[in-house]
DNA sequence: TTTCCATACATTAGTAAGTTAGGTATCAAG
DNA sequence: CTTGATACCTAACTTACTAATGTATGGAAA
């Protein structure tokens, strides 16, 4: 794992559910957006994604339903659901005050 | 595993190498200071830290000797290397991109 | 003086996040 | 009619991290 693979570790969570509080997406749409919006700095495997989806969603934190219209490809929504919302609160504090704390350490040598 | 952990998952490596960086130290001493330094936000399990230790020592960016003299306790100092030198600044770097990168990504919805 | 806690090193087994590598299917373009 | 992009997914593996435990020494208190 490289470098960044590596500090990128962690961030997962709190990268899908921000997307996702912008609008509902799709798996695919999600890896696009986010690799776009980040200028390729996030990327995130569909063995990854996929997932860390599913798991979001059992937790309650997503909801989803598959595209009703029959002409365009088949295409799984996600939604935040309201746990969601306040999920990412949390996660978004948290790491406010991880990256607060870690700039304290890199700044005290 | 808490949220705190998860986003301190990645860090590991450069916060050892910053607080070696100041001066050589052993791991107890590492792991009351790295504590104690960040009010208790940095924890550093035993079983994650003499590892990590080892594994850095084994890459090169540190060395290690034990303690010589007979009266205190025996103790095992840690010292960063010129190659631990360099990989810190490039774990900073990075830290710095994904950081300012994640800050973007809060920041934009 | 022995008992208890802090110091100081370390390892092992388990968890879970992440990567690698596949599989299936549809649609558009050449 | 094959190729590449779209679109979903899973299984096997790796590894950072936790939890639990083990060993040993020194000092303080009982």
């Amino acid at each position: 794992m490289s470098l960044r693979d590596q500090i990128r570790k962690g961030s997962t969570e709190l990268v899908l559910l921000t997307l996702l509080q912008e609008r509902p997406m799709y798996g695919y749409e999600i890896s696009q957006e986010m690799s776009r919006m980040s200028d390729g700095y996030f990327e995130m495997k569909e063995g990854l994604l996929y997932p860390t989806l599913h798991r979001l969603q059992k937790e309650g934190l997503l909801s989803s339903e598959w595209q009703k219209t029959g002409t365009e490809r088949r295409r799984k929504y996600y939604s935040i659901t309201a746990a969601g919302r306040e999920q990412l609160k949390e996660q978004s504090n948290e790491w406010q005050t991880f990256m607060h704390k870690l700039q304290e350490i890199i700044s005290s040598i």
